[in-house]
Order: C-alpha cells, then sequence, then structure tokens
DNA sequence: TATTGTTATACTCTATAACTATA
DNA sequence: TATAGTTATAGAGTATAACAATA
C-alpha cells in the first residue's frame, strides 16, 4: 500500500467509521429528515434554486424520486418549486426561510469534529486544511465552493 | 468556523461528496452487493469470527437484519455460521476463503484515493497519513487497526 | 419528436414484535 | 427469567415504466 493509500485509507475511515456517522444518525432523529432529505437541503443551500432535472443529477437519484423529495420538503415548508420564467415545463426549487435556516444548522453540525481532532495541535489544522484545499481544488466535481454562489454540477454524465 | 471546523468540513467533502461515492456505488453493481452486505463483510474480514450480536453492535443493524445480511451472504458462499463452542445459543460468523478474498478485494478498492489526491507531493501526503494517524490514535472506536488482529468493538454503547 | 416532471407501481433495505431454543 | 437468534411483517427509501405537458 502505497502512501496515498495510506493517507486515504485513513480520511475514509475517520468519516464513515467515525463518531461521524453517528452525529449523522442523532440529528436524522433530531430533524425527522431522511439522510436523502437531509442531502437535497443541503445541496439546495448550496446552489440557492435549480431545477428538479438539475437536482436529480446534482445528487444521483431518479428524477421521479426528486419529486418525492421535493413533495416531502414541501409539506414541511423548508422548499417550494416556483416556475421557470423561460421553460415552462421546468420547476425550480427553492428553499423557504426556514429551510434556508435548517440547513444551515445542519451544515454547522456536519462541520464539526469529532473529538479526536483536538489532539491536532493549531499548526497540524492548518496543515491539515490546506492539503484538503489543495485536493478539493484538484476535483472538478467540489471545486465550487458551498456559499451560494451559483452553480456547481457533477453535471457532465 | 475554526480551523479544525474547516478541516473537517473538507474531509468530509472529500468522503462524502467526491468521486468515492461513485466507486462505492460501481463497486456495488460490480459486485452485487449492497452497501449493508459490502459492510457485513469487511467488518467480518476485520474481526475475523465474530457473533451474530456483537456484529448487530459492530454495524449498528438490528439483529434480525443480522440474520438476513448473513442468510445472503451464506447463500453467496461468502461466510457461514458456526456453533460457538461454550454457549449453544451462540453463532459464530466467519468468512470463506472466497468471501475473504472479496472483502480484501473491496478494501482494497475502498482504499485508492481520488484521482485528486494526485495533487499532493509525496512529502505532504506523508504529512497527511501522519495527521490523520495521530487523529485515529486519538478515538478509541478507530484505533483498533484494520488488520484481523482480533477484536474492535464500539460495544460500549 | 424530445425533454421535464409526475404518477403508479414494485423492489430493496431495515426495523419492530412475536417466537424458539438455550442459559 | 433473560439472552441469542430467527420469522413474519411492516415501513422506509429508491428505481422503472408509462404518462402529461411543453418544447
Amino acid at each position: 500500500m502505497g502512501i496515498a493509500e495510506e493517507a486515504f485509507e485513513r480520511l475514509r475511515r475517520i468519516v464513515v467509521e467515525g463518531e461521524f456517522l453517528e452525529r449523522m444518525a442523532a440529528l436524522g432523529v433530531r430533524t425527522q429528515l431522511s439522510p436523502g432529505l437531509i442531502k437535497t437541503l443541503v445541496r439546495l443551500s448550496q446552489s440557492g434554486g435549480i431545477s428538479m432535472g438539475e437536482m436529480a443529477r446534482n445528487i444521483g437519484v431518479d428524477p421521479s424520486y426528486i419529486t418525492a423529495l421535493v413533495d416531502d420538503l414541501a409539506e414541511r415548508d423548508l422548499a417550494r418549486r416556483e416556475p421557470d420564467p423561460v421553460d415552462r415545463r421546468v420547476k425550480i426549487v427553492v428553499l423557504t426561510d426556514e429551510g434556508r435556516r435548517l440547513a444551515e444548522e445542519i451544515q454547522a453540525v456536519l462541520s464539526v469534529p469529532p473529538a479526536s481532532f483536538g489532539v491536532l495541535t493549531r499548526s497540524e489544522m492548518r496543515q491539515l486544511r490546506d492539503l484538503m484545499d489543495k485536493v478539493i481544488a484538484a476535483d472538478p466535481a467540489l471545486s465550487g465552493p458551498p456559499s451560494p454562489s451559483g452553480r456547481k454540477l457533477v453535471d457532465s454524465g
């Protein structure tokens, strides 16, 4: 196993096997939102208004399931459909104020590092963040910022 | 957002939003194994022989579902139940040779870093790995090695 | 004719409750 | 009586196929 593999294997274990998973589960319980709904909400808050189809490609599920997902969010008053001004087939999904608030709350929770991160010094954390930024910048699917600055799609599928 | 949050938020994005997810999906398609089965297989190869109940606690699902999971693995000749020598209620699940082979193959795939890791220099990758090791060592749920060296459970839940 | 979204439906994943065997 | 595992069943989560409206 090369160094890159070793490094990534650690990364993966920390995220998918560590304390983080429990936190996701707890988040689901507290918000009463399924993983799919949480993902949808977060992506919506990153893109600030995308069509049903874009969303389907974006989070990698079938369009018919987006209908169900958005129905669900709409029933909870977290999102709503708006007509596209130029193509009447298209519906744009936008977050309500409450949806945006909840999405931000969720993202905050997701960003809280596991307690074990406490062993790193500030300088090590900076190092880590900079390394991660370099990797993210090199991944076209990730390099769009999480702030609502516009598009950022897998799209080319 | 502090530096720790920034660092972890990047980590999380790389693993859960990047190329890695597609790879997991592709793995599922190729092996015809559901995420639950893959997780079970990998955990089994890490512990080399645990009871149904331990497994349920270990991967965090209901015991009844472990029955279904192991039934499925057994049908595919990837695992089998063996009687516990001291408690006749207990069944020990062990991988077959083919199961072990497949589990190793899966772990190898999971460890392949995304292409974007290529932007890191060797020294940066070493830095990254060492930082991750430090974090893992501080997380009691993670600090058991993935090699088949015995137990390693969440257990205290 | 092709595309966006929806509906109806079915299949997969997972949990709850009741049960059997053993302790 | 309590615990390990199983069975039967029900509920989420998600996809496929057929459809309506618009392009």
